[in-house]
DNA sequence: GTTAGCATGTAAGGAGTTACATGATTTT
DNA sequence: AAAATCATGTAACTCCTTACATGCTAAC
């Protein structure tokens, strides 16, 4: 029932799923996946994974019990794990169309953990994203005929610009939506990850 | 001490010193100048209006008491006014470079409020929001220089994106530095603000 | 006269940050 | 052996949203 920090649990799962990690490094690279401004917190990280083992999502290496609550006596690097259902519970989330599911940060992580998935998952989610994104447009659109007459020139010039950054959004997406096709013509359900890293599209 | 609501007040008192309202409009018009996505509840409105009420920033219509804590008894419209003291803090908000200032939705309110402010104010604010932008390309691209071996594809791309849109941010920017300074030259201190709405930049 | 929308507020709680408190390991 | 950095955790607090509760005013 925790709508919004569903995120934060579905990027944990996906880095987990890559190989097992402690607490301090599964941090670093939550950082960078969730786009590295925004440093999220220990006092985020660690209850949420307090959360999960007691779920049964992850196991903790050194105690393989589901973690009773009462830390052995030693402190030391605590090494999480997938369980079977924190794998099931990921290809879940990842398949799911949930309310978080195209929001900013939850296509960022979702995207973020492509190489984990088939193409028909990416397709949905990167459409799904479009859908949105296509709806916010409308919506901007919309309220800027309404509201014309009754801004100055820099609100003006603000919208324009949100406008503009959308638009360019959609057009990403829908590169990507192609190119996702293509592969999926080409190879179905396969993983097309090793593609070309200097990703030459000329238009 | 509040830092990060500094952005809302900020925006309140922009929108009175613009015209008193109520509350109700008051929230129409902060949603669309925050970036219409993103509703401001009235469960942060109205106790940020008492706040700002109790330091002596606005005044409310019907009890033109400092608002004793208690209502008259009666329940409608309560028109917002700044006062002399909103004004001046408003001044101040808008010209200081304080720790909210360049993040994006701290220079989203400012830019929506330029049409009050003068070239110099304009150029200030627009110079220390390119300054947070480079750093933060700076950031990204270290980062990607750093991890360029060790992720997939995915990671990449959307890393890639990110970048791009924030290097579009900057060039926006330097366009509106340079018409700033324009304007300037032209006319010292004066309010450009009545050009033409259209905005017909062939470029 | 009743529905719809205007208008104001409060209480509970979610999600995360900061600051604190502690211990282990590596580097110098 | 001191300093730095790795590593784990908790408590208090902030900011905001949701859901609720209330009453006024215009339209049909």
């Amino acid at each position: 029932m925790r709508s919004r920090s569903d995120v934060l649990e579905l990027a944990i799962l996906g880095l987990l799923q890559d190989t097992p990690m402690h607490g301090y490094e599964l941090r670093k690279r939550l950082n960078v996946m969730l786009g590295s401004f925004r440093a999220l917190s220990y006092g985020s990280l660690y209850p949420a994974l307090r959360s999960m083992a007691d779920r049964g999502l992850i196991t903790v290496a050194g105690s393989s019990e589901p973690l009773p609550h009462a830390l052995s006596g030693k402190r030391s690097r605590n090494v999480y794990e997938l369980t079977a259902d924190g794998k099931e519970h990921l290809a879940e989330a990842l398949t799911s169309s949930g309310p978080t599911a195209w929001d900013d940060e939850g296509f960022d992580v979702r995207f973020a953990l492509f190489a984990q998935t088939d193409v028909e998952t990416r397709l949905r989610i990167l459409e799904g994203r479009r859908t949105r994104l296509a709806e916010r447009l409308d919506q901007l659109r919309t309220s800027a005929a309404r509201t014309r007459e009754r801004v100055d020139e820099y609100t003006l010039e603000l919208h324009r610009h949100g406008l503009e950054q959308v638009e360019r959004e959609v057009a990403w997406l829908d590169g990507l939506i192609d190119r996702e096709r293509d592969s999926g013509r080409t190879s179905k359900r396969r993983h097309p990850a090793s593609r070309r890293t200097d990703g030459s599209e000329s238009s």
